[in-house]
RNA sequence: GCAUCGAAUUGGAACAAA
């Protein structure tokens, strides 16, 4: 039994969750009952797919089985709700757990505070955590992590800042995942200072410094405008013995890009390859926009060919970049082939992708081709937004034909999008 | 403890400026 266990875990983590569920019912079908572990190691690596039906499903056989689901378990179908951001299925959750004798612990809480952070209800995050302070269940360093977190994302980094002071009053040492959380927070809000300062703390407490911790920091650094700063840092890290990984060479690339230096990108990316480094689809999306971005859509699409040649299946996001870039030049049949191409593939475009070729035949004079988009576009069940219909008032009132303009400006507001 | 929690990277509009 703890053999399968072992092995079923092993699946799960290397993104076989379907080997795991085979073996599952192997052990069964030789007569080895799968146990409440079996079970809950694979629902998790079903929740990791993101296919929380499907552990659901596996979570009622569980119990047709007679193995009751215990608090991991649960807390394992809890997080894979919050990740999906359903969180009145997460409530429901735990009050089913509660009712089955379950006290939620420390895992279920932060957990539903990461939901809560994440789908952007910090407030009632917040709240979890001010009754856990009175209560029974006291939070612990991930909760504090998880709280900072949140706050620097919704841009409430003085609240941030604060609860990082009160955790260190509560006897509650930061980890580096804490230390991270905040500088990397601070450094996006352009805190720079202060930003060192955590830095220099971490140093103090003999919290090293990991790969995110750089990554985060090179990041940071390239989104201010800082990419010098961010190269020396670079340097930094591999002299302290951290290895750079695709995280950290993307947010490089990604700096390079907006400043510049496509072509110094173009060839990091070279080195991260001889250093062993593989670049994945965000690396390839991101040189791929950086040249469309300065009208070398013709280069990108030939980093597009070896993209596929490498087997690196693009996604909306690349077809979207191309076909920007197309429209950049006003290479309209391209762009046009190009979104042929990606339904072609089975990669659905979404509204980023339509409100781009939106704007591109609307530069292109062919403002009639864009309103017939439009209608394509709400046939095929994608809602256009403010920016779609942006670009196409704009495209008639170029083109002098106000009155459509304005027609168009009462249609999205009959259609549920406020103008801006 | 054979299973559960927290930190980093990629795409779109108008106006103004050139």
């Amino acid at each position: 039994e703890w053999t399968f266990n072992v092995l079923i875990n092993g699946f799960c983590k290397v993104h076989k969750v379907h080997r795991a569920y085979l073996l599952l019912k192997e052990m069964k079908e030789s007569g080895l009952e799968p146990n409440v572990v079996t079970y809950s190691t694979v629902i998790h690596g079903f929740c990791r797919q993101t296919k929380v039906d499907t552990a659901y499903k596996l979570f009622r056989q569980m119990v047709e089985n007679k193995c009751m689901p215990n608090l991991v378990t649960y807390n394992t179908l809890l997080s894979g709700l919050c990740q999906n951001g359903l969180m009145d299925e997460a409530y429901e959750l735990l009050d089913e757990m509660r009712g089955r004798g379950l006290e939620p612990d420390k895992f279920s809480y932060d957990t539903l505070m990461a939901g809560l952070c994440k789908t952007g209800k910090i407030d009632m995050a917040l709240k979890v955590y001010e009754d856990n302070c009175k209560g029974d269940c006291p939070p612990d360093v991930v909760a504090y992590s998880t709280l900072i977190s949140g706050l620097c994302k919704a841009d409430r980094l003085d609240e941030a800042c604060k609860l990082f002071q009160k955790m260190r009053e509560s006897s509650c040492e930061p980890d580096v995942v804490t230390y991270t959380a905040l500088m990397d927070g601070l450094c996006k809000g352009d805190r720079l200072r202060e930003a060192e300062e955590v830095l220099e703390a971490m140093e103090e407490k003999n919290c090293a410094p990991n790969v995110v911790t750089y990554s985060s920091l090179i990041d940071g650094l390239c989104k201010t405008g800082k990419v010098r700063d961010a190269q020396e840092v670079f340097k930094r890290m591999i002299v302290r013995g951290v290895e750079p990984n695709v995280v950290t060479y993307n947010s490089l690339i990604h700096g390079l890009c907006m400043t510049n230096g496509v072509d110094s990108a173009l060839l990091l990316m070279e080195e991260m390859t001889a250093t062993g480094c593989l670049p994945d689809i965000i690396t390839y999306n991101t040189l791929i926009d950086g040249l469309c971005k300065k009208g070398r859509a013709p280069e990108a699409n030939r980093l597009f060919g070896d993209m596929k040649a490498k087997f690196c299946k693009p996604d909306v996001i690349t077809y979207s970049c191309l076909i920007g870039g197309f429209c950049k030049l006003e290479r309209i049949d391209m762009a046009r082939f190009l979104f042929d191409d990606m339904l072609k593939q089975g990669v659905l475009p979404d509204v980023v992708t339509f409100s781009m070729l939106v704007e591109g035949y609307c530069t292109a004079g062919l403002v009639d081709d864009a309103a017939a988009l439009l209608e394509e576009m709400i046939a095929s069940d994608c809602n256009p937004d403010v920016y779609t219909y942006t670009s196409l008032v704009d495209g008639f009132c170029k083109a002098g034909r106000i009155v459509e303009a304005r027609k168009l400006l009462k249609k999205m507001a009959k259609r549920g999008c406020k103008p801006n």
